[in-house]
DNA sequence: GGCTCCATGTAAAACGTTACATGATTTC
DNA sequence: GAAATCATGTAACGTTTTACATGGAGCC
């Protein structure tokens, strides 16, 4: 029932209060370089989620020509983000990987390992598929044509989930660490 | 006029005459590693992209229910294509930089080098704005919570961005041998 | 007998972007 | 005096995904 925009936005909510204001804002930049919604879709998504009793709005004094809605994330709100970080599975999309990275604070380092050795499995099973398909590709073309262009792209697809493998690897010996001894 | 997906589909028709169900395949694997389309886009897609002129087809015998239909680039599709390559600007979408890669093979090395000089310029732009964004954030940040795992997500966007720098320059200089001497 | 591959098309639902609408306060 | 920032909402439009619809050939 809840969208990836409603967990987007229930995360940033537990991080701290916020208007709806600021949460696209924060839609732009930093979380928009990797997931990203205009005011358009934040201010129903936000009644969506008050109505499910996932957050809930103070009104505060501010700039607007109507009401600035504080909102707070509920006890049930805190819970839905939690359920949806600890079902990640290696076939997550591939957009929402870094959103789930994000929002990890609302688990424990310990909690957060299993996300994201979830996401290390979805990228090794996909670097095996294009290295699959690249020997399945004639190493011996030369000429110019579609083959040339062909091999670059996938070329480019093993090189990106060899840095996300080692990233998730850097990503896991931190959490690792807070773990503890 | 023409869309993003009307300029894949006609690339890929030029590297060679295809039905909507073998487009369909292609636009899944491997050209689907980045940038997809089901076949109910792709079907209306092409009677579009005929009623422009810029592909025509021909009936041959199938094995389907109705009738299956082989298309083939015309000399305005091809220059469509060439058109909208050329026209590539450091502010091209993400995701389409691959499709148009995969794509180059309608351009002579020559040309391509432009195009590929263009996207290397969009990705050191990006880095620089994820590096000028990093450098603001505190660098001491040790406890867990919203600080530890955004910085997580920006280390990745950068070395995300480093990654495409690296290829953009191996695709240069596989460009320009093939220029020649 | 059931599954997969070939092969094309339409309809509905979901999602995302752009435009319309309003208006006070602060900065240049 | 013009532009940007704060602040919320709706409507229209465009794109994408999922479901409905049809049917023969070959394989297990």
């Amino acid at each position: 029932m809840t969208t990836t925009l409603g967990h987007a936005l229930l995360g940033l909510i537990a991080a701290r209060p916020s208007t709806g204001y600021d949460l696209a804002r924060r839609l732009r930049r930093p979380v928009g370089y990797f997931w990203s919604a205009g005011h358009s879709q934040i201010y129903p998504e936000l009644a969506r989620l008050e109505a499910a009793g996932l957050v809930r709005h103070t009104v505060i004094t501010g700039a607007g020509p109507r009401e600035t809605k504080r909102y707070r994330v509920t006890a049930a709100g805190r819970r839905t983000v939690r359920t949806w970080l600890l079902a990640t599975t290696p076939d997550v999309d591939d957009r929402e990987i870094l959103l789930r990275v994000y929002l990890l604070f609302a688990l424990s380092p310990g909690e957060a390992v299993g996300v994201v050795e979830a996401v290390r499995e979805h990228h090794r099973r996909t670097l095996e598929e294009y290295r699959a398909h690249r020997s399945e590709l004639d190493p011996a073309t030369r000429e110019w044509g579609p083959d040339v262009t062909s091999q670059a792209t996938l070329d480019w697809g093993i090189s990106f989930e060899e840095g996300r493998i080692r990233w998730s690897d850097d990503v896991l010996a931190d959490l690792r660490r807070r773990v503890g001894p």
